[in-house]
RNA sequence: GGCGCAUUCGUCUAGAGGCCUAGGACACCGCCCUCUCACGGCGGCGGCACGGGUUCGAAUCCCGUAUGCGCCUCCA
């Protein structure tokens, strides 16, 4: 038979990170086992902030790059068909009347119980299930009695979700034994905590799919990451594409104890990801990233830094304050610079003849430059690169210095040897 | 409070009774490379929550305790 999944989030807010691991591993499910993956959103109005919440989970799911099957479906479309199974199971007397509403009569006797596919065996005395709602008296159904139905009537066959619903579970059955259709299997799947062992929240980090977006990192390495939040493939693979994962993912190899989301580890895997790029894919990652940012600096040059950058930043986020100085004046500090207006002005006399005017040109002047004065590479090239960069911390200087051109490095070394002074008065 | 689930280095994890002197990765520390920052290389620190069993043998099985989390809504 094939496999038929779905993530079912309410569109309460944007889409959390959590919720997102669960997603994912229900799609990498889906497509190990060349199964369907659909989207159901458990809605209880149609306002617009509904509305709008649903967009934004489809375009995080997307970005993400969790493709799913069939029409998006909507709990409150269903409303009626789960109106009529309630007054069904009254008259049969599986449930009953309450003050308005309608409770389902949970067994007293024996267990309920199943093989989680995660957890493994669970049983639960019956005695211990209340007869829940399944008709509010407003007359609009309640989770517990939507949700297995909608997995009943999409031929869900593998319900994967978080561990708030293990205690749902067997009402659930039951529900879904007294429709007398066929049991899905379950896969209850741990959480994803913050570092305080609590539900990740915005004073954690990013949360939503748009903020880890708005941070610079890629939609593979994220993926790659979540994946690792409760699965693993083998006690030493770390880095998997998306196909690797696809191919390699099972529920069996799913862990029962909660993961605590590690945002070190998030950067640096981040940073594996971009350096793994070709020098047109970091480009075109780099120029959309800048664009969401409202940062109109010129495209051609962005894809110039594109070698001086790529191994440097393990997120594009870092991009704008390591390469600013390519695209705006700098300022650099009065007082680191003191003392240094004769190397400057040094600089600047040969880099105005240096030939030719790129890295190798501008290397073996500087070089040169520093073995006269007697000072090593790097006493010698700390101002040089304060006053071009603005910065202590930059590309490498000789590539920044010929992609930034001989005009304006000899103004910023000018400037900046002017307003250095010389070391004997120095105050 | 009741019920349920969980518990291996700081973090993610490997481990399904002997392969474990508990492996890998991130983080951290040190050294090397080096124009800064990164990258890369080498090395180091560091863990089976606790207590009882079972067994010739337990991180692995059982029981209890502790801790954490979840559910106990006419929320989803």
């Amino acid at each position: 038979m094939s496999v038929c999944v779905r993530i079912a989030p309410s569109p309460t807010g944007l889409l959390h990170i959590g919720n997102v691991r669960t997603a994912l591993f229900n799609w990498l499910f889906a497509r190990h086992e060349g199964g369907e993956f659909r989207l159901r959103i458990e809605n209880t109005d149609t306002s617009r902030e509904v509305a709008a919440a649903v967009d934004q989970i489809q375009d995080s799911l997307r970005w993400l790059g969790l493709d799913w099957d069939g029409p998006v479906t909507f709990q409150l479309d269903r409303q009626g068909h789960c109106v009529d199974e309630a007054r069904r199971l009254v008259e049969v007397g599986m449930a009953y009347e309450d003050e308005g509403a309608i409770r389902f009569r949970m067994p007293d006797e024996g267990s309920t119980g199943w093989d989680d596919v995660v957890l493994g065996r669970i049983d639960v005395p019956n005695e211990e299930l209340e007869d829940v709602v399944i008709l509010r008296s407003d007359g609009r159904p309640t989770y517990n009695f939507a949700s297995p139905i909608e997995d009943a009537l999409d031929g869900i066959t593998h319900v994967i979700r978080g561990p708030d619903h293990i205690s749902n579970t067997p009402k659930q059955l039951c529900i879904l034994r007294a429709l007398g259709v066929d049991l899905p299997v379950y896969a209850h799947v741990p959480n994803v905590n913050g570092d305080d062992g609590r539900k990740l929240s915005k004073r954690h980090g990013a949360v939503t799919v748009d903020e880890f977006r708005a941070e610079g990192y890629l939609a593979a390495a994220l993926a790659n990451h979540l994946a690792l939040l409760g699965w693993s493939y083998d006690d030493r693979t770390t880095v998997m594409s998306r196909e690797e994962l696809v191919e390699r993912f099972s529920l069996e190899r799913v862990g029962a104890s909660p993961a605590t989301f590690d945002y070190a580890k998030l950067d640096w895997l981040n940073g594996v990801y971009l350096r793994a790029l070709d020098r047109e894919a970091y480009a075109r990652e780099l120029v959309g990233f800048l664009r969401e940012r409202g940062l109109d600096w010129d495209e051609s040059l962005v894809r110039e830094t594109v070698p001086l950058v790529q191994e440097k930043i393990a997120r594009l986020d870092e991009y704008p304050s390591f390469a600013r100085f390519l695209f705006e004046e700098v300022e650099p500090d009065a007082v680191a610079l003191n003392g240094a207006g004769a190397v400057l002005e040094e600089a600047e006399r040969r880099l105005a003849t240096a030939e030719p005017f790129d890295a190798g040109g501008v290397e073996a002047s500087l070089r040169r430059l520093a073995e006269e004065l007697g000072l090593s590479p790097r006493k010698a090239f700390a101002p040089i690169r304060l006053a071009v960069t603005g910065s202590t911390i930059s590309p490498g200087l000789f590539e920044s210095i010929e992609l930034l051109g001989r005009e304006r490095t000899l103004r910023r070394l000018a400037a900046a040897a002017a307003r250095a002074g010389r070391p004997e008065s120095s105050a």
